[in-house]
RNA sequence: GGGAGAAUUCCCGAGUGGCCAAAGGGGGCAGACUGUAAAUCUGUUGUCUGACGACUUCGGUGGUUCAAAUCCACCUUCUCCCA
């Protein structure tokens, strides 16, 4: 007998709300069950967040279950007001249309969609083309108004305002989940523990209508053991999309988590059985960092695969360990002619980008974080001249761990 | 529909005619310390400039004034009270 996934789940710490705990265990022990997560496409690509969800969604079909994954093509027309303090942008039916389809394509290299292993839906399809009054006298009539007050998702709302656009989301997820059960047979909705209000409606829902059970449950938020959401950087979103967030930098960001997070995250984004989790647990202070580098690489593989991972870590040992091949690390182009007989720090660094403006690269240097071929640049005015480039290369670093190759063509 | 109030730099939030590129906090960046961690301390945080300084910014558009984030008009959005 293969072990029960509720009991994996629960074991790496994804549950976080269940609607009926020892149910859907025994239910997830017997028998082949379909089950949905939803994803809005507000982005155009996604993210570390969304990650977590189609790692949940790979163990379930590991286990055998049937993952449907819902792009909500017709959901990111309304906006989920949960867990928001302020209403979300408007976004244009081309706009979701582009991002489902960077979404779909992003999901097919993290669950297997073949043939009756997965299934992919677009809400879209059904909620586009609604009758509003004959929603409102089906599914409208099962809802109490009295009650979504009531619920946690829209407390902070209540307070700063909510439309009445974005207070309809959650009968369009409930509406979701009864049509998915009523065409696919789909039992349980998972999501993040910001959906649990949504996740419930649907319950409800398919109880009033099918009078049938339905099951729910949702797991942890990635965040930081401070509380903070995790996969965000000051320069935004950690993305999954490669052209977005570079390889190279998704692995850093996994390699530079708090200490505090590194096992949590092992646990939650790889698939690195338990007892090899455990062993990593017992490590302390700097052989910590082993367990970043295996953290960052495991992810960074499933996300964007072997090799890319392989040079991803092969840049990062080169800058800050030993061995590791050049080849891997960030690079950016700069030709002769703009080189010319040399050319003024500043201007480099703002031609090639590494700087927003030349003020901040100024900043930088007049506080000692800029290096050149690890030499810290002392002066402004520095001139970089061909005979700098050895190789046609100089590595420029900014502050600690930011590295550049500028490559001379 | 009627009335009251609000919109400030990445965020929160002070500023109510010149001393404002705009307090304070958060965040970011950099330095020191370290383990590519955290905590701490220091510096920095609109753009251009070697610097003096110049230029753009306080929801939008016009206006008053030698001078406007600050005053006036209209517009937009949001909040609150009444219906």
């Amino acid at each position: 007998m293969s072990v029960n996934v509720f009991d994996t789940l629960k074991e790496r710490g994804f549950i976080a709300q269940t609607t009926h705990e020892e149910k859907i265990r025994e239910l997830l022990g017997n028998e082949k069950v379909t089950f949905y997560i939803g994803f809005d496409p507000t982005a155009d690509s996604l993210h570390v967040g969304h990650l977590l969800q189609l790692i949940v969604m790979s163990h379930m079909q590991r286990a055998g279950h049937k993952p449907i994954a819902l792009i909500g093509g017709g959901t990111a027309m309304v906006g989920d007001p949960s867990g928001r303090t302020d209403m979300r942008k408007m976004l244009t039916r081309e706009e979701i249309e582009y991002n489902g389809s960077r979404f779909r394509d992003q999901m097919k290299g993290l669950v297997d969609f073949g043939e009756g292993k997965a299934i992919m839906v677009n809400n879209g399809d059904w909620l586009l083309d609604l009758n509003y009054v004959s929603f409102l006298r089906e599914i409208g009539v099962h809802f109490s108004v009295n009650r979504m007050l009531a619920a946690e998702c829209f407390k902070s709302r209540l307070e700063r305002g909510l439309s009445f656009i974005e207070f309809n989301y959650m009968l369009m997820q409930g509406y979701d989940f009864l049509k998915l059960y009523q065409d696919y047979g789909c039992k349980i909705q998972l999501g993040g523990d910001d959906q649990w209000s949504n996740i419930l409606a649907g319950v409800d829902l398919i109880r009033r209508v099918e009078g049938a059970e339905a099951y729910g449950m949702t797991f942890q938020l990635l965040t930081t053991s401070e509380g903070k959401k995790m996969g965000k950087t000051q320069a935004g979103a950690v993305w999954l999309d490669p052209s977005k967030t570079s390889p190279y930098d998704f692995y850093q960001y996994w390699r530079n988590v708090d200490d505090a997070d590194v096992i949590k995250c092992l646990k939650l984004l790889t698939f690195l059985p338990m007892s090899e989790i455990e062993k990593m647990a017992q490590w302390k202070d700097a052989q910590l960092n082993e367990a970043k580098k295996i953290l960052a690489y495991e992810v960074t593989r499933i996300v964007h695969g072997e090799p890319e991972a392989q040079k991803a870590r092969d840049a990062a040992e080169a800058l800050f360990g030993q061995g590791g091949s050049k080849e891997n690390i960030p690079s950016v182009k700069i030709t002769r002619d703009m080189l010319g007989d040399g050319m003024n720090v500043l201007d480099l660094l703002a031609a090639t980008g590494l700087v927003p403006s030349k003020s901040e690269g100024r900043r930088l240097i007049q506080q000692g974080g800029l290096s050149i071929n690890d030499i810290r640049v002392e002066s402004v005015d520095k001139i970089i001249t061909a005979s700098d480039f050895a190789d046609n290369e100089i590595m420029v670093r900014k502050g600690k761990k930011s590295f550049h190759r500028v490559i001379l063509e």
